[in-house]
Parts: C-alpha cells; sequence; structure tokens
DNA sequence: TTCATGGTTTAATCTGTTTTGAACATTTTA
DNA sequence: TAAAATGTTCAAAACAGATTAAACCATGAA
C-alpha cells in the first residue's frame, strides 16, 4: 500500500462529502484520488492505492465513466488502461445535480398525480369539503412542481452567473 | 386499517421521492399523510393508518418537529396530542436545502485542508513539479467552494427570484 | 495452442440503517 | 387508588447497500 504518496486526508474528506449527499463513498474516493494525482493510474493501483477489491474498484469505474467524470488514457507500451480524472469538477457537479433534479422533478409529478387520481377515483362519494380541501392541496404541489422545473431548466443559466 | 379513505399513491410518491434526496422514507410519508388529510391525526392514528409502529412514529415525529414540518394541535376534549402538516412545502425545503448546504460546504473545505495540509507536510521532501501540481487542484477546489459558499449565502435571495 | 495478465460478474458476507416489539414512564380516567 | 391510554426508549430483528473473494471471460505474449 503506498499511501504514503497521496494525500489521504483530501482522500478522505471527499468520500465523507459524497457520502453525505448520497453517493457511495468508494465512487468519491477514485474520483478524488485521480484528481490529486499528476499520473493516470491503473485499476489495479487504484484498488492498491486505496486498499479496496479490484471487483470494487471495477464496479465503481464504470459509474465514473457513465457520469463522465474520469477518462479512460492508453499509455504507449501498455495494453491495460489508465484513467485520468476529468478535471472540470464543476461541470460534473452541475450534470449530476441536472439529472437529479429532473429525477426529482418525474418523482414529484407522480405525487401529484397520485393525489388526483385518488381525487378522481373518489368523485362521485366525496363529499363537497374534503374535496375543496384536496384541490388547494394539489394546486400547492403542483406550484412547487413548476417552481422545480423552472429551476431545473435555469440551472446553467445559474451557473454561469455564479461565475462572476 | 383505514387506508381507504387515504391518497395513499401520493402518500407513497412523496416517500419515494424523500428516499431519493436521502431522507427516511417513512418521516415522508408521514409528512405527505398530514398534509393531505384535512384533520389533525394524532401518533396512534397515523400509524394504524400506515401500518408502522408506534415506536416509529414517535421517532420519526421528533424528526419532523424538529425540521418544523409539522405542529402540535391541541383538540378540544382530548388529552393525547395531535399533528397537522406545516403547509409551507417550500419553506421546509429550503430550510433543509440551507441546512444540507452549509453542512456541506464545511466538508468541502475540511477536503481543501486536508490536501493543504498533505502539502506542507512534505514541502521538503517533494519535488517542485508535484508541488505545482498539487497547487494548481487546490486552487480549482478553493474556487468551488467559494463558489458553494456564495451560492449557500444568496439561496434566500433565490428563492424570492423564483417566485416570480 | 497454452499461459499470464487484466478486467467483469456474481454469490456470499459484511456494515450500517430502519423498524419492531417489549419494557418503561407518564398521564388520564374512573 | 387501580386500570387504561399514550408516548418514549432501547435491544434485537429485518433490511438494504456496499464490499469481497472467487469464478469467469477476454486479450495478448510466447
Amino acid at each position: 500500500m503506498k499511501t504514503s504518496n497521496t494525500p489521504d486526508k483530501f482522500i478522505e474528506a471527499i468520500g465523507n462529502l459524497g457520502e453525505s449527499i448520497g453517493l457511495n463513498r468508494t465512487v468519491c474516493q477514485i474520483y478524488a484520488l485521480l484528481y490529486i494525482t499528476p499520473e493516470p493510474l491503473s485499476p489495479a493501483q487504484i484498488g492498491r492505492m486505496l486498499g479496496i477489491s479490484k471487483g470494487n474498484v471495477s464496479i465503481n469505474m464504470k459509474k465514473l465513466e457513465e457520469w463522465n467524470a474520469v477518462k479512460k488514457v492508453w499509455l504507449k507500451g501498455y495494453s491495460r488502461s489508465f484513467y485520468n480524472a476529468n478535471e472540470d469538477m464543476e461541470g460534473i457537479i452541475f450534470d449530476k445535480l441536472k439529472t437529479g433534479l429532473e429525477k426529482r422533478n418525474r418523482l414529484l409529478e407522480e405525487a401529484v398525480n397520485g393525489i388526483k387520481k385518488s381525487l378522481k377515483a373518489k368523485g362521485k362519494i366525496a363529499d363537497k369539503k374534503l374535496m375543496r380541501h384536496y384541490s388547494s392541496r394539489i394546486s400547492k404541489v403542483e406550484n412547487l412542481l413548476k417552481q422545480a422545473e423552472l429551476f431545473t431548466k435555469n440551472i446553467d443559466l445559474l451557473k454561469s452567473l455564479l461565475k462572476k
């Protein structure tokens, strides 16, 4: 284990950060390791440096590639693959934020549809008062959804605004 | 179980939504139930309606109170307590978002400090090239942190902007 | 072709979180 | 006061996710 060479505190802290937003700790640590290491690393090296199994590396490497957080690098004279971190950490975060928001908006939409459906289904039986109550709740959540969708759409705009 | 009376799809969807952002599914379902039910409910009723133990209700009720997501209501003639949802869902979300961001900023700061410390510690040994590499990485992450802090500070502003 | 190396998949294990159920404490009813 | 109702706490069970280890597949060198 040649961790003596790596800024372990950084890797640890990024792992904690990632975990706190619901990401897998290991996937974040791998990214952090590649981010602070100047040279590209092979999966085997990564596994050794972080002290994790190669299966674990393989699984999380795939995730990182899906997120465009790492890129494969071919080194002359080697058949096996090496990886570099995509340095644009901000871009990665925004991309993930965006897809995350989109997913949540869909779930919120489902929630709205859920209560709407339930409302229709008992339209015949229900008393007027309950109907009105449900309606007011629906419209509130619908407004929230609209705001969330607006926010999601304008996330790139927001990103450029923050730059200044 | 008198779930026949409740918009189960709504409760289920809000539970899924909450889970997807790292919250406990049950805590979200309780909130959703109180949100769509016109009358205040007692913990026992909540437990029955969601089919969960009273211990579970108790624990999650406490969380909701901490978040200001529910409020206690006294009904004349009853000794036991009832709860209403705080209807300002947006406010609840923003409050939690804000504290969440603050927590993450602290973790990111730790990450920066981590690599800085590691950099200082090997200042004597390290070759210049590696030093420069680390420095450039540090400054990138520091910029990111600054942006994140800016964003967090202006979250209320953002909220009012979205309103329009 | 066989052997060695690198990488993936998967079943089993491990870890951490959630939920339960029982014990306990407190309050209300009678 | 005793009995019933309400709510909390906590140890143990159940569950979900992450990780490992081993089997497996692919590729390239000899």
